[in-house]
DNA sequence: ACCTGAACACCGTTCAAGT
DNA sequence: ACCTGAACACCGTTCAAGT
């Protein structure tokens, strides 16, 4: 971990680099003979560095939660409390319909993972503000969590199937639905209590 | 197609209980190995039936899908317009949280067979008077159409990972939301325009 | 006709040989 | 140390032999 060889040190910059671009276009079903290929180094080279495909998509993983929590941060300087909350959604709705990797992540056992779960759980923290302060601004109803507003970023994305031809970004419209129906003067009572990010938590830890 | 002799006619339903079970509990990765295991079949028994996994798993969603078309119908008896459309959403998305498979469909190659997009035009054209009835009675918004009701069905159960531990209803709550974004009252300008069935259609057959 | 275990192709992973 | 093509294991699929 201290330092690679310089030759070493950019083979693995390249198969990070060739692994992020087939993830975000294939998913998980992108090969590894392909990413060695695309990083232009033999394949058995890929598992010197990452002893697992998992472990491979677990590094860009990582980076991508990093870049999610960057961008709640980001979201928090808006000096509107709503519009905060839509700016972080709209960016990282665009993330995820742009990777396909990181949509696929969600229900994945990478979640099991002690480090995804670590770098999940800073996008919570990062989140949880933007949530409390439009809620104290009284522009986002006080019965919905954190958890819902993630979890409703990802099922706009989920709406519709990522297709060449289908507009990119249709989650948009999804994200609108939700996003009226979590204003105050919408709110109806909701059916069954929010899961916390403990619980996925705690569940991931008994299924392992 | 027209008869199969007793035992073959046996082993085709046993493959398609043993396959049902498995696709419902694992999804797309169950093995043919193991449904054949399953049903009690050499593994060749199976694809003597079905010349590919896919055609299996398509001979499933068949059923599958034209559940969804029944549970439509039956939701049109409902008095209340509004209730109607509950009553089908929320028959969708149990059957979809119940059954991994039918999850993932949506986002698959399976789209593409004639037989199943045909299938699925079916539940559209049994979804559409839910969503003009209850148009008319003015108690959804006029801007959504029958796929932005169909594409909330799945959004809803995407919304949380499938996970022992995590409760199986928790799209109950982002069905909600999500009702309560639909509602006239709440309602917001749509930033992008509807994808229709055709649209999706047009970008399957163009793919292909 | 139908059934089946064994063989084949492909992909994730590991090994033995090379620098 | 690091790199690599070849070998191995697994799963979808096909084949040749059996009833």
């Amino acid at each position: 971990m201290t330092s690679l060889r310089a030759d070493a040190e950019r083979n693995r910059r390249l198969i990070l680099e060739a692994a992020a671009e087939a993830f975000a276009e294939r998913g998980l079903d992108a090969g590894m003979a392909e990413i060695a290929r695309r990083a232009g180094v033999g394949n058995a080279t890929v598992f010197r560095r990452f002893p697992t495909k998992e472990a491979l998509f677990e590094a860009i993983l990582e980076d991508r939660l990093a870049e999610l929590g960057s961008a709640a941060e980001r979201a928090a300087e808006e000096a509107d409390p709503f519009e905060a909350l839509v700016v972080f959604l709209e960016a990282g709705a665009a993330m995820q319909a742009r990777d396909r990797g990181l949509f696929q992540a969600t229900e994945h056992h990478v979640l099991e993972h002690p480090e995804i779960l670590e770098k999940h759980r800073c996008v919570v923290e990062a989140v949880e503000p933007l949530v409390a302060r439009a809620q104290e601004a009284g522009v986002l109803r006080d019965d919905v969590t954190t958890t819902d507003v993630l979890a409703l970023m990802k099922a706009s994305v989920a709406g519709l199937p990522p297709l060449p031809g289908v507009r990119e970004d249709g989650w948009r419209r999804f994200l609108s639905l939700f996003l009226d129906g979590m204003r105050p003067g919408a709110a109806t009572p909701l059916p069954v209590p929010a899961v916390s990010f403990d619980d996925v938590a705690a569940a991931l830890h008994d299924y392992a």
